[in-house]
DNA sequence: TATTTTCGTGCAATCGATTGTATTTGTTTC
DNA sequence: GAAACAAATACAATCGATTGCACGAAAATA
């Protein structure tokens, strides 16, 4: 089974006796061929399954056809939806889309990149990992003249677009339906503050209880990483040092699945004793046995959104106008049965 | 912001006032570059921060150190996991993956292996569609000589390699669970069998069944497509035609969750009325209120095994001998409380 | 000392496509 | 019929790295 011989310009240039730079000039449909000749040049390439090398093409222009894309890991729905927004936006276009994990790890990420610029990529689309503080290997890529888009996890940097969501409405807009049910001693189980993300859904926590002339407790307010287990920790955590709570808030839907663990080992009822929201809106939350209230993305409109992004980015490119572009999605409350308190809905 | 200038070998030999093929031998640590010199080049090659431009090197030398791996959706837990496997392993030996979405459809598969081929990765990772009945467009694949390994979803082709997990041990354990539970009226809601694993998953159920005397009922065999929905429909199937079952061995976790839904709206209890199986230990299962008993499949370790075979592959390539390789992993089964009438664990 | 061997380097072709600059061919005009 | 022009095509350099071959100088051998 031996390496079939690839079909050249140079191939057809031969079988016709025309030069290799007039069968490039036909297939590019260049207005210096007559007709004939270009007719002529098609026929044979399609005759002789002729494909253009696209390594000698990048090589002389510089360009791959293929864009990185760095999340902390692709099998998260959430990333992986993303993932699929872009390719579905971009593959259309003749982009390839090469796939980097950071596993949460800065240095990872730095690598990441660094081997990225060196497969000369045409754009990086990156939502930053959970260590990254230190962004000297992001604005490398800036500085190498590389379009680099932020998504959903972003870190400011003047000159780059970036794509998220509106965690601090979708925040809000979580805790004052907690609120309007009825709840009022409402735990926020939050994520690392360095992260924006969890900021903001910290932000909107606190805005909404401000708004409604509720009390702030710094004791219902936790800091976790976002895993069933640490679900599972948080609310034994409270219940154990016996802080009052009649609801949470968590930042996460894998928290708030492993809190209703708990509470449910505890003998606790949901949404009766303790109402719940969760956030990202998982695909198991809507299939638990009492679905999950919880904060929707639409993760795959912002992968698509972020390509587009990435589109006009190159187009202005060419004019040597870079212009930063901010688009804020909002996430929209799904209203399920660990918060109803009044009535159920199936 | 302006593109950074390339550092190239020429750029390396001019300063020292050499020549570049100097240069390049230096740089792959030739023996026939004399000591001095390459030091000396490698020194500036650092000063300079020199990087290989992989392009050139890949036109060069046909090897572009990318793999193209085909997916139905790359969303779904268990391929984002196995692409996972396959990233960790050859990563770490300077390869990039490119992933393409089939999205279930033989015509997009084709397409995608298509521009794969013509983008020169230097293999290619596939578990193919359901509508993949043809293969002209794999086969073709082997016939330009790029190595080629199925996962999960296999098609026979003499001399390509394969990793697989044995769907059919995984169903018959499965199913002898639920005999041995007590269970003796045991529907099966399967996937289309055209697709070898649900085939396998089938014969593995008929065969425990026979195995332990039990009449096989056509009736309570049903093929679904693998979403919460068919499950729902499925189930309520099997009740409107008032064919008897005490449990079910599904071929999908998510079939399973649909089911479960249905049985409980019902008022059917599980596992005491009913009991249920699932296939793949989707990770919600696991923390379901009532968590599913399930066929756990290690898709991360099955993505590494396919990237060694790929390894071992290529470098056989050198010698131009193919060997065909058939790796199978055995599932495992978890036994959750959804099946388990005798008691339960916590 | 003359001749062979070894060692280090440079030259130039190559991978395949593109493109600025000739050059050829054919057509128009006076 | 000669000059002027336009159209069609060819030539050759380029992108960056690799590699067979050739060349010169130094070292080893006769």
């Amino acid at each position: 089974m031996r390496q079939k011989e690839k079909v050249t310009i140079y191939d057809i240039s031969k079988k016709l006796n025309i030069s290799a730079a007039t069968v490039s000039r036909a297939l590019n449909d260049s207005n210096r061929v007559s007709l004939k000749t270009k007719e002529l040049v098609l026929k044979t390439a399609k005759a002789l399954n002729y494909q253009q090398n696209t390594l000698a093409l990048a090589l002389k222009s510089g360009r791959t056809f293929n864009v990185g894309v760095v999340v902390p890991y692709i099998n998260h729905t959430f990333f992986a939806s993303v993932i699929r927004g872009i390719e579905e936006e971009l593959e259309p276009k003749g982009y390839h889309v090469i796939i980097c994990q950071s596993h949460e790890n800065v240095e990872n990420e730095a690598k990441q990149i660094k081997t990225l610029l060196n497969t000369h990529i045409d754009g990086i689309f990156i939502s930053v990992s959970k260590s990254t503080e230190d962004i000297k290997h992001i604005e490398e890529v800036c500085e190498e003249g590389v379009p680099l888009i932020f998504f959903d996890r972003k870190k400011d940097i003047s000159g780059v677009s970036s794509v998220t969501i509106n965690d601090y409405e979708g925040a809000f807009a979580a805790t004052e339906h907690l609120i309007k049910q009825g709840y009022k001693k409402i735990a926020h189980i939050g994520g690392d503050p360095k992260l924006q993300i969890y900021k903001h859904r910290y932000d909107g926590y606190i805005a909404a209880l401000k708004a409604y002339n509720i009390p702030i407790d710094k004791n219902r307010i936790l800091e976790v990483s976002s895993t069933v287990e640490a679900g599972i920790t948080a609310v034994q955590d409270l219940l154990d040092k016996k802080i009052e709570f009649d609801a949470f808030f968590s930042a996460s839907d894998y928290v708030a699945l492993g809190g209703m663990r708990e509470l449910r080992s505890r003998g606790l009822k949901i949404p009766e004793d303790v109402g719940v929201v969760g956030f990202s809106n998982e695909p198991f939350t809507k299939y638990l046995e009492r679905p999950l209230t919880t904060v929707g993305q639409t993760p795959v409109l912002m992968g698509q959104i972020a390509a587009q992004v990435f589109l006009e980015q190159i187009k202005d490119n060419n004019k040597s106008v870079r212009v930063e572009k901010k688009v804020v999605l909002m996430p929209e409350l799904y209203e399920r049965e660990t918060s109803l308190k009044k009535g159920s809905i199936d």
